[in-house]
DNA sequence: GATACTTTACCGATCGGTCGGTTTAGTTAA
DNA sequence: TTAACTAAACCGACCGATCGGTAAAGTATC
């Protein structure tokens, strides 16, 4: 098997356990049998079992924004822009929904450097639709709520997804990201007085 | 030390070790060390290690649940009883971040069993939540979205407070709980065309 | 003299990680 | 074609440390 593809495999397995089980409480042992590997063998591509965890955070976030920087510059308006952020989150959600459960739960069992690190590109998306909610706002779409405020809110209700949306059921990606843009762009209330 | 106020000391202790390092990450010795324990002490109060996690879980969401309900009750409107919700979980989050954590980032380490408890209680509050929501709809109050996702959108805004609210900072609950009373009540948009 | 509580000392199990050696795949050279 | 060599990939066996949990004995309080 191809070098590359065996890693992914590593770390596809990787994902799967710790989003199951949490990181701490999965053994590098149980990574190593589900991924076809002896412990040992497994220790040839990684230096620590923190490494896995580092690897399969980094995929992930790298994922979304590499899928949601160019969705973003296909269009041209701050509301326009949001909805197609949540589209393809939603979709990664749907294909990768591991990948970003451990991002979310298991992150911050990683030492202080590494988390850093794996923040310091979370931080990039949230910039990113942080300026876009201000460019919102400035243009007199978006109500004037702190812009920072209002990005996490948008990855909270997208973070929040794995304790209710099932990939398998019949929702799909698409009503799933069409749900999240009726909640958060629009609201619960009808006739909002505003 | 009396001994309720001994025990109540033990969970507050777990509950903070817990948040900040996990469950699985977080030894007996150390939640004895710091509720002045000896392990064996400590052990004299709890028949395993699952006991901490289970008991901090189970407080919180039923001292959640404690101070919803009447909260509700007082209210007679849909619109007016989701934010009493709303306000009062942010209160509590504000005073209490380190149990609405565990209650979210840890459940999943409990075995099947007492996990099936906590979330049985959980439900009770999903189905709270969503029972208004329902009711909102048909008063013609709110948008008919399946009610049972927009509680669960509900929840997962609450939940991700842990991600950028600071107890410490100058927002404060009631600044908290408006916030989100107005992402979710009325969205983001301005003079949404409903 | 019980009851409530705490201690020190210890157990078997499992953990992350290492070690020396073996297999495999690919390359070179006659 | 094949024999010789190399480097990457992999493994069984083992290590010290730490884990959750227990035993037995002690102490304080009523």
């Amino acid at each position: 098997m191809a070098r590359e593809a065996r890693w992914d495999q590593v770390l596809d397995t990787a994902a799967r356990l710790f989003s199951s089980q949490g990181f701490a409480a999965t053994s590098i042992r149980e990574v190593a049998a589900q991924a076809a590997f002896s412990k040992a063998g497994l220790y040839y591509h990684i230096r620590e079992k923190e490494d896995l965890l580092y690897h399969v955070c980094v995929a992930s976030i790298e994922a979304i924004l590499a899928q949601v920087r160019p969705a973003v510059a296909d269009e041209d308006n701050p509301l326009a822009q949001l909805a197609a952020i949540i589209r393809v989150h939603s979709l990664y959600f749907h294909d990768h929904p591991d990948n970003l459960k451990v991002l979310t739960y298991e992150l911050g069992q990683l030492p202080e450097a590494r988390r850093a690190e794996v923040q310091a590109i979370e931080r990039q998306y949230l910039d990113l639709i942080r300026g876009i909610i201000h460019e919102g706002q400035m243009a007199g779409q978006l109500t004037d709520m702190d812009p920072t405020v209002a990005a996490f809110m948008l990855l909270s209700l997208m973070n929040g997804l794995h304790n209710w949306y099932d990939p398998r059921g019949p929702l799909g990606a698409a009503g799933l990201a069409e749900t999240i843009q009726r909640i958060f762009l629009s609201g619960l209330r009808l006739e909002s007085p505003k």
